[in-house]
DNA sequence: CGGGTTTGTCCGGGGGGTGGACAAACCGCA
DNA sequence: TGCGGTTTGTCCACCCCCCGGACAAACCCG
């Protein structure tokens, strides 16, 4: 993006701009190419471009089936990425641990020794208690209470910090960053796969609740008279899924998206049709009609792209600061 | 509050503190007291206070069977307020704002001539669309695409800034600043009378979401099997009410407080028991068994003292610009 | 090669905060 | 009444970040 194009944007001076890219290229996050003439009278603008084969996160996706880890670049650049499928069973914290710490390992060894690591984002299949990286509970992986994230980021070496997240929270937020949910405010995603997850995204940001629970539209009750489900409760959706409760949901009157992933995602193109019929006839008003329900654009990556985006938030909130602190935590 | 109390609570400067107070003193929304010594030593802080009575917002609640307008002091304090109960029936919009008017104009005869009315703030039963003020859709008032915002504020004048939002989202930002849930971040107010609504907070704000239709739980689909809603959808929660729903909304992993309001809120001690019980049960962790289900402290005062709050916002979040504003709109 | 246009850079200025020095207002004690 | 000890308000120099104008640089076109 040119220089002009960033003061236009964010309605900053250009001298603002100049600072500021200044500052974030002598730091190595940002470089500058010289403006390419685009035919348009007027000074060529140079473009700032991300360095992001020099900034990366090592994102983690920790699901029932499988482990995936990938080196992914500032911006959203997958460099390197590794899956190790597990069999059934093979799914305890240690086992977890032990995967996760072998494809960090891989993965690394990938990277060029100039390169900085800006942390490490987990997305898994469970609830999160945000505050202490914990998770309360993983009813598909067999869970309970486990501080997950500490354990995690001291057989990592304890040298990146470790950001953990529920993996449909994870996929809501790159769907929204970087998916089909680009510039929507309001939105909701589904992931379905062994069990269904849900995250919701409010005014561009995460919304996870007060204990992190919140989207977990898999154990929403859709049915008083449902079967028993293993969270305790009764007529969840997760259990209740054959009924076409999904319809149910995108008649709940919240967001301006919805999007659909992982087996929901697939499914789109046969149930699109019967979808919209659906949301046009339970919607509260017209307004709501508008709602638009869309595949995942992101797909498999969804989730390793979100927590990515999860290890950079406090980059891109704070850049100067964060690079301080990876450098100290770095040499000790 | 002290001054040196509000250097402790915001950790600001003293100096800071000093000019900010000294700017809102001068500008009228702060007035001074020398400080009363309490013993301890040390030179005593002056107490800060705010000048309510000459600081009000105009707070209006519409609901199916009557129409509340009040007078509402910055900081909350309930200056006047008067109640039209009206006959079922006599809901139209024209007839509503003719009794709004009349309300208004009872209420502000009672206020001093020097006193500055920083804003209008209005809480309907019925879905609000915020960027725009419109009702598009109020099931119990019989309203459809209503841009009830507008109307109001031209029945009114035009010299005040009319803010409008739905009555469960407004109560429930009263429970939040200064109700049952005061300090509380996430919560969920569910607010039963005629209908059922519903009001979100997260970290502390309220949610809306795209239409501003979040928090509708009133038409969340409890029964798949239920009978038709005059919303158009099936077996929602207003109409299954019967059937113990409100467990199952307890049930739902989001809010670390449930404020129960209106029938509810008079019904809580009958149930505290039973309720309790359920949520224990039901809740997919034991974090999730320290939910609270309070009833609402400010009771019949909610809806109004929320909608006050709206109005306030403007100027709490930038006193001077908004009295500025004020001012400009007074006198032409 | 010179005008028109768009853009980067330099520089003075202002808003809003920090932090230290100092004075003011209280306590307790002699 | 006077004197330290303590807590606080006030003043002032300073810093950070951004604005906005003046100027130069780099492109178009004729």
């Amino acid at each position: 993006m040119s220089r002009s194009e960033l003061v236009a944007r964010t309605g900053l001076t250009r001298s603002a701009i100049g600072a500021l890219i200044g500052e974030l290229a002598r730091v190595g996050l940002v470089v500058e190419r010289r403006a390419i003439s685009d035919g348009s009278p007027g000074r060529p603008s140079p473009v700032a471009s991300v360095v992001a084969d020099q900034n990366v996160a090592i994102a983690v996706e920790v699901l029932v089936d499988c482990v995936g880890v990938a080196a992914i670049g500032l911006g959203g650049t997958v460099l390197y990425s590794t899956r190790l499928d597990r069999p059934r069973g093979r799914v305890s914290v240690d086992e977890t641990i032990h995967d996760i710490v072998a494809g960090v390992t891989q993965v690394k060894g990938k990277l060029s020794p100039s390169c900085r690591i800006l942390g490490v984002g987990v997305g898994v299949v469970g609830l999160v208690r945000r505050p202490d990286n914990s998770v309360p509970i993983a009813p598909n992986l067999g869970w309970h209470d486990v501080a997950f994230g500490d354990q995690l980021r001291l057989a990592l070496g304890g040298t990146d910090v470790v950001a953990l997240a529920n993996d449909a929270d994870v996929a809501a937020l790159a769907e929204v960053r970087r998916g089909a949910a680009v510039g929507v405010d309001d939105v909701v995603c589904i992931w379905g796969e062994v069990g269904v997850g849900g995250g919701l995204v409010s005014r561009g940001e995460m919304i996870t609740g007060a204990a992190g629970f919140a989207g977990e539209v898999g154990h929403m009750p859709v049915n008083p008279d449902g079967r028993l489900c293993q969270c305790g409760s009764i007529g969840c959706w997760e259990t209740e899924i054959g009924e076409g409760a999904l319809l149910r949901l995108t008649g709940r009157p919240n967001p301006s998206m919805v999007v659909l992933g992982g087996l929901f995602g697939r499914a789109h193109p046969f149930i699109a049709g019967q979808l919209n019929d659906e949301i046009a006839r339970r919607a509260l008003h017209s307004s709501m009609a508008n709602l638009r329900v869309v595949p995942s654009r992101l797909g498999m990556d969804a989730v390793l792209m979100g927590a990515a985006e999860l290890a950079f938030e406090a980059v891109l909130s704070d850049p100067l600061a964060t690079l301080r602190e990876v450098e100290a935590r770095r040499t000790g």
